[in-house]
DNA sequence: GTACGCCTGATTGCATCCAATCGCAAGCAT
DNA sequence: ATGCTTGCGATTGGATGCAATCAGGCGTAC
């Protein structure tokens, strides 16, 4: 009953604590492995377990923490090979999403992107900056699609990933952000074009070609909070 | 407290009604459009309806029930629209998870796939089996894989589609039907030849066929139970 | 000195109970 | 006769309380 929004007791409240913890993993505030107790965010949130208990559950199926019957609740911590995996699902899922966008993109939309990569490029190696800018840029280059399912999946995988993206993302060489700067520019100029199929193809490397920088920083997995995580 | 499972309050007993739910509604006992009462559901497994909110959620985000605030659940009606983005999201995905599964499936399994193929041909026009042979064909051949969420994941767009598989299936011509147990003898010829990138070819373009198949029979999504369905 | 067993504390899981909201229908006014 | 309003019933949302389970620490036996 601290801080946070004063009992609104309307609609559904539940979904708020989940938003505020989700917030907290993905920012990098809640860390892989933390220990999270019902109680406590009951208490942070003024609300009682039972909403709780609902928002660890949404979290859970979206891949953010880890349940474990009778004993609790962590924040997840992947593996490499996990994260690989869920590289490769976004390997395959976002030209998809790319292709239902981009028809409906308008060219002032596209105008956006372009500012967005401006920007991109202008960050240097200030790795916040380049986080907020190229998730802003990746999602609004979808924000013509307007999919029941698929839109919301990719978004699920990108926060799944968060906690680690900052750490992978400060390794890069400054020979890799430029080549993730070109990328963004080409796939712009497709985009420009109406040239779908192409603009798929250089998305796909370009999640393709972080996968495998990923896989050559393989320490982002090995350090982590540890509370008697299982 | 009818004739369900008495009372194991052990570990977690909320998944149980889950998966009951779930099966009914895969089985198509529960057809889409249906109503989902907390309180029935409660009775009917014996339990307090805070299990039942759980199981309602979870089903929730697999994709099978739609939840609106302070008003209740409904089976998950699908348009055709939404019924060909899981079918493209598939014919992404399974690909992928064919790959992962294929370098570790041994020859006993190849055989055991074959020997459902042969089963698949045989049912003729018998809708319900094909079904049955046609989902443990394919789930089969991705036994290998260990995925942490690839796996999970396809198998609840397979949930998703499934009140609406039976109807499509049962208007294939006997034609349609050959080609696809073609297609499937195709890819066991190709996992037993260790060309894993032909058979998630052949993969791709037996889901996409039925998507187009799909498209074909619209009036599938129209007639439903309608029990005040928003 | 080591291993096993018991006990206590903390935390989760579920049942029961109360409050808020929504849908529907009857009644009234126009 | 039709449209709007108001009240009631039904259903969901949330809070509290109790039972069961698990982890860790201490004591005892070998």
């Amino acid at each position: 009953m601290r801080d946070t929004a004063a009992r609104t007791r309307d609609g559904d409240a539940g979904i708020r604590i989940a938003d505020g913890v989700r917030a907290g993993i993905i920012s990098g505030i809640h860390p892989p492995g933390t220990r999270i107790r019902q109680e406590d965010l009951a208490a942070q949130y003024g609300a009682s377990r039972v909403p709780v208990r609902e928002a660890i559950r949404q979290l859970e199926y979206e891949g953010l923490v880890t349940v474990v019957p009778n004993a609790g609740a962590w924040v997840v911590r992947l593996t490499l090979a996990e994260c690989e995996e869920i590289y490769r699902m976004r390997e395959r899922l976002e030209p998809l999403l790319l292709r239902y966008s981009a028809p409906l993109l308008a060219p002032e939309d596209i105008d956006e992107l372009h500012d967005l990569a401006e920007q991109i490029t202008a960050t240097g190696d200030d790795t916040d900056a380049f986080l907020t800018l190229d998730t802003a840029f990746h999602l609004a280059s979808y924000a013509g699609a307007h999919t029941a399912q698929l839109g919301d999946l990719v978004g699920r995988l990108w926060n799944s990933t968060a906690p680690y993206r900052r750490a992978y993302v400060s390794s890069w060489s400054a020979d890799a952000r430029r080549i993730a700067h070109e990328e963004h520019h080409l796939m712009i100029a497709s985009l420009r074009d109406g040239d779908t199929a192409e603009a798929e193809r250089i998305l796909a490397g370009h999640i393709r070609r972080t996968r495998r920088h990923l896989a050559r920083t393989p320490e982002i997995f090995d350090a982590a909070v540890d509370q008697r995580t299982p």
